[in-house]
DNA sequence: AAATTATTTTAGATTTGCCTAAATTTTGCT
DNA sequence: AGCAAAATTTAGGCAAATCTAAAATAATTT
């Protein structure tokens, strides 16, 4: 059984390791994520070797064991549930739920998530439009494109999810009725600076700049 | 903000008091509770005091302050909202509700305690019938007898909670259909070895210890 | 390819929560 | 009241997770 600080050093590897699409986590980067020092991640990822969790070689980072990946899939499940718990039965709005899921996923118990799974009816994606992965650690693919890489007029989509977690850009897509399920409407692209006029379902008319549009993710509809 | 640790023994010193009916725990008792030394816990009740949690007199033991009182509460009333939760949504069996709770207890978002109560409509007793705490850390009371102590031929009751938490005592009552809400009927008291002959909602016939009874609250009905 | 820069590791400390053993204080008994 | 037993505190240490500063190694630049 891990601590909760060993858990959260999976987490960061898994998320560095997702973001750039690498197979070793360095040093450095496993820092920043952890908001730490390279010396304790030196540490704690030597400790996570002789767990093998890690696989770890002197100066040139980490990558997961077999073991290590699936108990980090089992964070990321248990971290999603508790995110789609708090947004659907707790009506909690979706830039509040990530700090207290962040607490939820550390308990210990494979019963209860299994009981909350069921209770949510196994769903499929979490509240930012994040796949939840199932007991076995399998993800559910689907389709989506980044609204900042479509351009055609008249086109309408459906919001999928979001690639920031950011809370204060989530509340700002909260006033423009730009959340999961929700449809959009492109109206104009403009090339010249990469915007976007998109049509709400409420029928507001709202411009997105392409540093927003590039982060939300939607499907054709 | 507590740690866990300092939660812990919040809820070790409150527990005692509650046992006791006194209004200083000893070092010992607390030492018992906690699993641990006599040394350590000193340690832990100087911080505590430190912090204004408990009062503390060197070789005198410990009592709370009123802000320590009101933290054990909180903490009092997690507890049982999530042992609630776990027992009427997440369909867990009463003996596996506690060690979970534990766990859950420590998550720290007044929010979340506030929209969890809302969500299971304010209840007023966990699945033990024990009280759980309103968010002013005042009880609902109620009148309630041990049903050790009732002999009356013919009387009707109705469970409303136990004392003991025992996983293996909780099993054992729910093999007999001795639950919280459930009826019971006295059919005979045996006043030599205190022991009760009873019917259960399911018209079973149960002889009952009085080291069983002792622990069954009931009321009348 | 040598030197500079960046990264990583090591060494040595700190804090929290725990331990054992020894010293101190209180309690209980005759 | 005085002494033995019990409880409590003190002293000194340990493991986990962190830190800073210094040393070692790798990567980059010229």
């Amino acid at each position: 059984m891990l601590s909760i600080a060993e858990e959260n050093y999976l987490k960061a590897i898994y998320k560095i390791l997702e973001k750039t699409g690498s197979k070793e986590a360095s040093t450095k980067l496993i820092a920043q994520e952890m908001g730490t020092s390279s010396a304790s991640v030196t540490d704690m990822i030597r400790k996570l070797n002789e767990k093998e969790l890690l696989n770890y070689e002197k100066y040139y980072g980490v990558s997961f064991t077999k073991e290590g990946l699936k108990y980090s899939l089992d964070l990321i499940r248990k971290h999603r549930l508790w995110e789609y718990f708090l947004h659907t039965q707790l009506q909690f709005s979706w830039d509040k739920i990530h700090e207290i899921a962040e607490q939820l996923e550390h308990v210990k118990s494979e019963e209860l998530i299994d009981r909350l799974d069921q209770f949510l009816d196994y769903p499929k994606y979490d509240p930012h439009g994040d796949p939840i992965p199932n007991k076995n650690g399998s993800f559910t693919f689907r389709t989506q494109f980044i609204l900042g890489n479509l351009t055609e007029k008249n086109k309408e989509f459906i919001v999928l999810g979001v690639r920031s977690h950011d809370s204060e850009f989530l509340q700002y897509l909260d006033s423009l009725v730009i959340q999961p399920g929700r449809r959009l409407k492109i109206l104009e692209y403009n090339a010249f600076d990469q915007s976007h006029l998109l049509q709400n379902e409420d029928h507001k008319i709202l411009s997105i700049s392409n540093k927003i549009s590039n982060e939300i993710l939607v499907k054709e509809l």
